[in-house]
DNA sequence: AGAGGTGGTCTCAAAAAGAGACCAGCACTA
DNA sequence: TAGTGCTGGTCTCTTTTTGAGACCACCTCT
């Protein structure tokens, strides 16, 4: 099988001339994902702390939903329809301990809770969002390659 | 607690004049999320099962590693001394399946795997790492917020 | 009085991840 | 020739994470 033709589309048309920018090539990749001075040991990496709080299976999902526009917590759940209740409270809990989520609770009875992004949250949003872009131009190669790759393995 | 100044660093020092590009503005970012035309359905969307291959907990590291350079497995577990050989067979597995690494057998005694990204892994890896460079410049913001809420929370 | 909406917590089952033993095949060494 | 080590895995068992759903106090409206 030869070298299929690329067929995805980048994220940035335009003035992104390939995927290595000026700034990825300044230094190995993995040295920045060790992000040096870890003492060698690449398994307490802070940027590997901070990704970890948003591979959840929630957070981005939260996280875009609230870069929209400030939610109280019975909208997230009725927007987001497969979340138990137990996971939306903990992935919210989370996000506001990492400072991206701000939880305000409203005087009304009964009291009702707001959940809005910080500027550290849109901050990191900017950059989740390449990554929620990218997916939506190349989810269809992706779903390609993975039913060319269940096809040949069966 | 009035609203704090904003200390942490945008991924993009220069030319990206805040969070929100153009393109982020050109509608809903939860429209994106869902990426339209899934019914109304929030729960079965493309751009959610891209980003799901993504979430594990060690695609992210180890894409960035395979970034670097091809490795072979038995290198892959030395750089990644924390992970299993069962996880680091099926994370890399379930990264070549939604095509963004390529496995390649070579005939040597004993055969030697050697794992690479693909062009649309690169592509991939593009957005991904504006993730990672955002975490690198802006752990220290995340650390900070954490401590903050763990001493509030008790 | 009863129903419904507020934002949760608690318990228990299911799924995922981690630890480590085991495997075949070959090369090198003793 | 028997041991040792390296290759890239799989298999089993235990621990952690997630999901489903009951339960809760409080208030309002009917």
């Amino acid at each position: 099988m030869a070298v299929k033709k690329a067929v995805f589309r980048e994220v940035g048309t335009a003035r992104e001339p390939a995927v290595d920018s000026t700034i990825v090539n300044l230094r190995s990749k993995l040295e920045i994902y060790k992000s040096l001075s870890d003492g060698g040991n690449i398994a307490d990496c802070p940027v590997r702390d901070v990704i970890q709080g948003l591979n959840g299976k929630w957070s981005s999902l939260l996280m875009a939903a609230l870069a929209e526009q400030p939610y109280r917590f019975g909208e997230l759940r009725r927007l987001v329809p497969d979340i138990s209740q137990r996971m939306l409270t903990q992935t919210l809990h989370d996000l506001q301990r990492d400072g991206y989520v701000h939880r305000e609770v409203f005087p009304t009875k009964p009291p009702s809770v707001e959940y809005s992004l910080t500027d550290l949250g849109r901050s990191m949003f900017g950059a989740l969002h390449q990554l929620i872009l990218w997916a939506e131009l190349n989810h269809d190669a992706v779903r390609d390659a993975r039913a060319g790759f269940d096809a040949a393995q069966g």
